[in-house]
Order: structure tokens, then C-alpha cells, then sequence
DNA sequence: TTTGAAAAGTGATAACA
DNA sequence: TGTTATCACTTTTCAAA
């Protein structure tokens, strides 16, 4: 594992905000110059600690105005059917995460829908009919706030 | 809102892919001189369709191995104390998303940490003793797919 | 209106001290 | 690491469809 020192860090701090700033400007503001400060994030991106800058979309611009989060049991759980479903789950358009996860629930899905008539659409044709699935619980997101966390 | 058509589109899908990718390289692809992708983009910023562009971090190689998602149900739900839950939840470093649900539960929040000791400390000193926190629920993240989902 | 061509400005990348 | 140099991309301007 890479060894990190402080400028590192508030380079990761500084992109975590705002990944679109040059390293002319961030170099700027952390006194180094601008290929200095390209290179260190260029040995970021190779040592896969920065591994790829995503678009932020607003969905509610976009039409989808739901968000809905479910939390889903499997009934029957052997490797086979957990590889079953996440096939299955992949091939959902509105669904945008996928998470395996370990407690009360068995994975944890974000879908976005239009409306709620179109969130209820996926939910009876899509989500209830993958393989394995016990039990769906949901929750509808209302707002959102994403923080830089610890990482950077 | 901004009507979009199908290189619009198209450039978002490619985007959500990879925000890195330039205006020239899109606009050879979907057969678009540079200029006219690079205008179209800076069009779905300023309509606010995309709002930012963000890191992709591997929280892993930064020493962070382990995410867990809370539940979080409040014992009480006062206007006053959700201001108050999510003032304080913001202070907590290793929290790296609120989410405010409407559902079984009243908040859903994404934590990072170290290792599990480290987890249990945040849950201890930060998370057990928010202002108005009932009750909460564990998942540990296993493995993540995050796909581009409808919006593209 | 949206497009393409051309030009100017700025950042990314490489070579070198 | 900084300096310099080159190349690529971004951004503006302008003229045409």
C-alpha cells in the first residue's frame, strides 16, 4: 500500500469536492507547481486509490423524480442463487446500485423512478419477480446530503 | 425544463460511464464536431442536469475497509429535532451520506471506518448518542455495483 | 437555433535540470 | 521537485445551413 502524506490528502480532500479542478489550481493552493501536483494525482490514479471521476446528475431534472431504497431478504440463500439474482438484478435499467450486504437484510438496491405509478411498475414486474427474493422493504428518499467522509 | 433528444442523450449515458472523457472524443463517437459536444455539455450544466463531477475513491486502499449503512429510527420526530439530528449527524467525519427516508426508517446514513474496533467506537461515541436517536440497524457492506442507472 | 471551422487561451504531459 | 517545452483540450468568435 502507497504511503499518503499531508499534501496528498488535501489534494484527495480538495477533488472530493469538486473533481473538474486543475492541477494549476490546485497546486496553487497548496504551494507546489502545477506538474507536481498533476503528478501526485496521477500516482493516485495508478496506485487505484483514485479509481475514475463519475458525472453528479440531478434525477429529478432529468424526470425521475422517486428514489426509492429496498431493503430485500432472500429466501433461499446457496452461492447459486445469490449469482442468480445479481444477474438478474444488473439487468434492471432503474436500478443504480446494488449492494451485498450482511445483517437483516441481504442486499440493498436504490431504483429511480418517474412517479410513483412507475416506481410501482418496476417493483411488481421487476424487483418482486427476481430469483430467490423473500421479502422487499422500502424507503423513500426525501433529501440527500453526500459528505467528503473520512477518505479525503 | 430543458428539452433533451437523443445525443443529449447519448452523452450523458457516456458521461455517467467515465466524466473524464473530452468534448472531442464524445463528438467523434456520436459523429458531433467538438465544439457542438462541448457546447451541448456546458448546456447541461448551466440547466443544472449535471451538477458536478465527483471522485471515485477506493476506500480500501485509503485504509478504510469497512462500510456499514444504519437504519435509524427517532424516538422523536419534531421539526426541531430533525434540524437538530442533522446538525450533529453532519459533524460525524466517518459519515458519508444522510439520507432522509420516509419508511420503516427515518434516516439511513453511510459510514466508513478503519476496521471494526474503529467502527464500533464511532457507533458508540458518535452515532448511539445523536440527539433524538431511537433506534438503529446495522448492515456491513459487502460488495457494491453502482450502474448508471435510467438517467444516462 | 444549432452547426462547423478557425483561432486564442489554458491545462495536461513529457523531458530535463 | 521546479522549469521549460510541446501537445491536447477547452472556450470564444464567426460565418453558414
Amino acid at each position: 500500500m502507497i504511503q499518503l502524506d499531508e499534501i496528498d490528502h488535501a489534494l484527495l480532500r480538495a477533488l472530493s469536492r469538486d473533481a473538474t479542478q486543475t492541477a494549476g489550481a490546485l497546486g496553487r493552493e497548496l504551494g507546489l507547481s502545477q506538474p507536481a501536483a498533476w503528478r501526485r494525482i496521477r500516482r493516485l490514479q495508478e496506485a487505484g486509490i483514485i479509481t475514475g471521476r463519475k458525472l453528479d446528475l440531478d434525477a429529478g431534472k432529468l424526470g425521475f423524480g422517486v428514489t426509492v431504497f429496498l431493503g430485500i431478504k432472500l429466501a433461499t440463500k446457496g452461492r447459486v442463487s445469490l449469482e442468480d439474482f445479481e444477474r438478474a438484478v444488473s439487468a434492471i435499467p432503474e436500478v443504480q446500485t446494488v449492494e451485498h450486504i450482511l445483517g437483516m437484510y441481504d442486499y440493498r438496491l436504490r431504483v429511480t423512478a418517474r412517479d410513483i405509478a412507475d416506481f410501482e411498475r418496476v417493483l411488481r414486474r421487476r424487483v418482486m419477480t427476481l430469483p430467490g427474493v423473500g421479502s422487499v422493504d422500502a424507503n423513500v428518499l426525501l433529501s440527500e446530503e453526500r459528505r467528503p467522509g473520512p477518505l479525503g
